[in-house]
DNA sequence: ACAAAAGTGTTGTTACTACACCCATGG
DNA sequence: CCATGGGTGTAGTAACAACACTTTTGT
């Protein structure tokens, strides 16, 4: 309903968050052609013409990086006309969470030109995606604090401890053990398999598994 | 990246939300365009080529319905291919709130085929409207219980009864006034004017409004 | 005087916060 | 035997849920 023809792309971006060693960390993957060409940015590209921009996102995020059964969300729809100065160009931008060791294996090491970059201290980013990681965090954190979103974050088993670390990088905060493993039991989050991890040169710890792998909202609501 | 030259029109829509006597209710205009010619739909139309979704969903908005100043924001992006079968077009979906008054007298009484319907009766819309407004009703009751968004569907000053009500009908449950409005104005969410509301046939209300309009996130977290 | 909405307090229960020490293992 | 991370319980406090009657006005 706009006067004349519209020219406008429509592409997809994805961040790909990962907790590693401590750190919230996003894939990059380094761009080849102008006008942005040696920098950092988000993988993504334009959706096909019978696509919708989820499955794009999870097409471009295997072809990019290798990466496959990630969890993955839409995130936010960018659209400043300026923001891809080779022309007009919205994004819809995805959010992916995998656990670092994907991450690391899949994507950095058999794919050239693709790294984990600690989200607090970023290259400079090509298009606008400094703004895309900064919502990517955003949603992370708040989706983290009422949602059973860490299991993407974990592999199938791991102890309390690491669990734990996954939210105080998250969140940025440290958190009390005693209360923090209450909570998850008593929330019925995760569930202990029985089973030990051997081989760490302390005590070995108790492994647990999620519940359940599929969304799942946890708090209960008030007013 | 995806092979040939795409061909994809770039879209907004608008759910425009209000609660209209006990019922929450969203703004349609008729369509008078095929295929979906003499349907209901939301508002919306093409973006401009220089012009941002939200700045476009907003211009949509005054064109089609007279309705400036209003709460607005971007929702979802919905790409089904199949989504409109005049061609591919993705649409960036936006919510937004008016008080009923609003609503009542901007748009339906000057505008030729616009209404306002309650949601829980709609008649069949265009394209995927129906997710649309399915979408843009969760979005608004998670909202209604974190943040001050109530703000927008009321007017400057209300009573304790109309805000109660705005939260019963939009979570669609019956609320204890005790409990109620200590937290509303423990919460600092609301502040008595001193004015009470002349003209009823009953006991006069005490008038309030919002602490601020601005959008402020309420409830403390855990974890 | 009656109808209709406005307004108000208390109590039991549950959830949260804060806090310090012992345990099991590998080296 | 020591270094390292794993693992545990309690008590004080704050928030929440449930509950019924009185007040003020217009007609």
């Amino acid at each position: 309903m706009t006067g004349p023809h519209q020219s406008i792309r429509v592409a997809v971006d994805v961040a790909v968050l990962a907790v590693e060693a401590g750190r919230l960390c996003v894939l990059l993957v380094k761009v080849r052609r102008p006008p942005f060409a040696g920098r950092w940015a988000l993988p993504g590209g334009l959706i096909g013409q019978d696509e919708t921009t989820t499955a794009a996102a999870t097409r471009e995020l295997r072809e990019k990086t290798g990466l496959a059964d990630v969890w993955l969300e839409q995130l936010y729809t960018f659209s400043d006309p300026a923001r891809d100065p080779a022309g007009r160009c919205v994004s819809v931008a995805h959010l992916a969470l995998v656990p670092a060791r994907d991450a690391r294996l899949d994507a950095t090491t058999k794919y050239a030109g693709v790294g984990l970059f600690p989200v607090a201290e970023l290259p400079p980013l090509a298009f606008d995606h400094q703004s895309v990681v900064a919502t990517a965090v955003e949603r992370l954190q708040s989706k983290l604090e009422y949602t059973n979103i860490a299991s993407s974050l974990l592999p199938e088993t791991f102890g309390l401890g690491e669990l734990q670390q996954v939210y105080e990088t998250v969140l940025g905060r440290k958190l009390d053990p005693r209360n923090f493993r209450k909570r998850v039991v008593d929330l019925d989050l995760v569930r202990p398999t029985g089973e030990l991890r051997r081989g760490g040169a302390h005590r070995p710890a108790r492994l647990y598994r999620f519940a359940t792998r599929k969304p799942v909202i946890l708090r209960k609501l008030n007013v």
